[in-house]
RNA sequence: CGGAGCGUAGCGCAGCCCGGUUAGCGCACUAGUCUGGGGGACUAGGGGUCGCGAGUUCAAAUCUCGCCGCUCCGACCA
């Protein structure tokens, strides 16, 4: 490809609208371009990684017996009604009507159209283990689209979905995707993790998380220090020291306290408690079976809540605060003096059915304080298993760093930031049940189908390794996903021996099998090395000054050093390194 | 959805408060001359519905109202 001829339009300066590293580098560089809110287009280059990125996803998703599909991006509502999720998925699902007013929607996944194309097809546990997939446009309303290619509305993903007669066959599927995915990370450069993560609205038993460390991540990851525990803090656990708790009056003891409306107030409030032996009381409303029901959440007085623990704990599709008339109609006071003890009561009084969920962490805690469900007054006494009887008991806290592992003995949790890129579900029978989609076993009974399902986003791909490789000067993109594998640089084009010799290299190189971009631009050599080093291809070839000697220059992008080669042997040469490593 | 900010040439910005010639600067672009190894110099040019719509005014990029779009923080994020 001649550089002239091809379309890179890179920026000297900063776009204004670009924040995080990857997303002012692939504008830079001539990569993307926005079309809106979330939405780019895919310039060549980004098309020429893009499908760099695919090819790696398309050897190992047929390495492990994927099969490649691909599946319309238009649905009609109807198979979302039969899976349950058409309600259970709110705005973030971008729906449309058809000239004659039927639903539709654009596909966000793809769970219920290959489920029906399995449960139409496929009888027999002998036609099982199958493993589909495709890599397609997926579409989602987010709230809140932002940095470049990291939170999209229109994004491309590979998605996979396993189908196997029973348990044992998922565990398989479901190892043979994660070893898989190790592989396309490392194949593409990331320096990955694998974690444990809430399933969310996905469903399904059991999930991985794949995501790449960068500050620019929307993530939160807990790792060990000593062995290799690491979790999405929305599902991360620690060990807490045990504390014992002297014992406490017979019964809690009411207490005035004026102007109280924080933990924090009352742990300077004569005769108050310190926030370790608080307990916290927050009202949220939560989403279950379609339903509104409040949910009072208990955690230790220090300790924050994860809404998503809170979600999981409960089995709701959604949780949110109590408003603060909420609150008042429900125990009949404000939130700085709410408490569990005479909670369920007050809120039957009320006409309503409250449910209380205690995070494990206040287990067999006694002589505690906490509101008294009347304004500006305390409980003092109170023993959590005696007074107020849970529910249910959960984890609901968020962990911070310097918490002890939960796995180990020795190890303590760093918190880092990270991005999700990839995101394997052991779903179960989900959606062979709900749609469904049976085989006859080994013993001609008929079972559902059970199902994995496995996502890989192509844009996150490309935005994490450039996160992960970049420096002052631009993109270092790895050897495997570059655009091309290196450029011809000509010094001077005028210089008519200069082209001369770029023209023939250009073709001596292409006709040894790598791709090559000859930089034949009526530029300075300053403009050339600066746009190189943006776009980030491994290697540039030189032809300059020496170029008369039969001799030209090498430069490796990631390393940033260069050697002089003889013309003679510069094409072995950069033949055998771009086979190598990184 | 809550909060903040921005919208003037392809990109980055000034001008707006305090309304008043022809709306400016840098980069990029076109032509030419010189130059030619880390974003070169000079000369001459082209390019603008000042986001959109109403209003106030003799007069609006500038003031007022409404709308739209984009970015950031938070909520949210199959």
């Amino acid at each position: 490809m001649r550089w002239s001829k091809f379309f890179i339009p890179t920026l000297r300066e900063d776009p204004a609208d670009a924040e995080v590293i990857s997303h002012r580098l692939l504008l830079r560089a001539g990569i993307i371009r926005q079309l809106s809110a979330g939405i780019y287009s895919y310039l060549p280059l980004a098309q020429r990684i893009a499908l760099k990125v695919m090819n790696i996803l398309r050897e190992e998703m047929n390495g492990i017996g994927g099969q490649e599909f691909f599946l319309p991006a238009l649905h009609p509502a109807e198979i979302w009604k039969e899976s349950g999720r058409w309600s259970a998925i709110d705005d973030i699902m971008f729906r449309l009507k058809d000239r004659k007013g039927a639903e539709m929607c654009l596909g966000m996944t793809h769970e219920e159209i290959f489920t029906s194309i399995a449960r139409n097809e496929v009888r027999s546990y002998k036609q099982l283990p199958l493993v589909w997939y495709q890599i397609q446009t997926k579409f989602r309303d987010e709230p809140r689209p932002k940095s470049g290619l990291m939170r999209l509305r229109t994004f491309t993903m590979k998605d996979a979905y396993s189908f196997d007669v029973d348990e044992a066959g998922l565990d398989r599927s479901f190892e043979d995707q994660r070893e898989a995915y190790q592989r396309i990370f490392t194949r593409c450069g990331i320096e990955f993790a694998i974690v444990e993560a809430s399933s969310g609205a996905m469903g399904g038993t059991a999930s991985n998380e794949f995501v790449a460390r960068t500050p620019a991540g929307e993530d939160l990851i807990a790792t060990c220090s000593n062995c290799d525990y690491a979790a999405n803090v929305e599902k991360a656990t620690s060990r807490l020291p045990v504390i014992e708790d002297e014992a406490g009056p017979a019964a809690p003891e009411e207490f005035p306290t004026p102007g109280v409306r924080t933990i924090e107030d009352l742990t300077t409030f004569p005769g108050g408690a310190e926030a370790s032996r608080q307990i916290k009381s927050l009202v949220y409303m939560a989403t279950i079976e379609d339903e509104a029901r409040p949910v009072l959440a208990l955690l230790r007085g220090d300790h924050q809540l994860h809404e998503t623990k809170l979600a999981d704990g409960l089995g709701a599709t959604a949780v949110r605060p109590a408003q603060a008339e909420e609150i008042r109609e429900l125990l009949g006071a404000s939130a700085g003096s709410l408490g569990g003890v005479g909670a369920k009561e007050r809120a039957t009084a009320a006409k309503s059915k409250l449910f209380i969920v205690a995070d494990l962490g206040l287990k067999g805690r006694r002589n505690m304080t906490t509101g008294a469900n009347k304004d500006e007054h305390h409980l003092r006494g109170v023993d959590i298993e005696r007074d107020i009887k849970p529910d249910r008991w959960t984890d609901l806290r968020t962990v911070s760093a310097g918490e002890h592992c939960p796995r180990c003995e020795t190890g303590v949790l760093d918190v880092y930031k990270a991005m999700e890129i990839g995101h394997i579900f052991k779903l179960g029978t989900k959606y062979s049940k709900s749609m469904g989609a049976h085989v006859l076993n080994q013993d001609g009974k008929e079972v559902p189908i059970v199902m994995g399902s496995y996502g890989i986003g192509v844009d996150r791909i490309m935005t994490a390794v450039i996160e992960q490789n970049h420096d002052a000067d631009g993109i270092i993109w790895p050897k495997s996903i570059a655009p091309f594998d290196c450029v011809v640089t000509v010094t001077n084009i005028k210089q008519e021996e200069l082209r001369a010799a770029g023209e023939k290299l250009y073709e001596d190189l292409g006709r040894a099998g790598l791709e090559v971009l000859l930089d034949d631009r009526d530029e300075r050599a300053g403009v050339k090395f600066k746009d190189a080093d943006l776009i980030g291809i491994p290697y540039r070839i030189t032809i300059g000054k020496k170029a008369a000697d039969g001799v030209v220059e090498l430069f490796e992008r990631r390393s940033k050093t260069s050697e002089d080669v003889p013309l003679a042997d510069i094409v072995a040469r950069v033949q055998s390194l771009a086979l190598s490593g990184l």
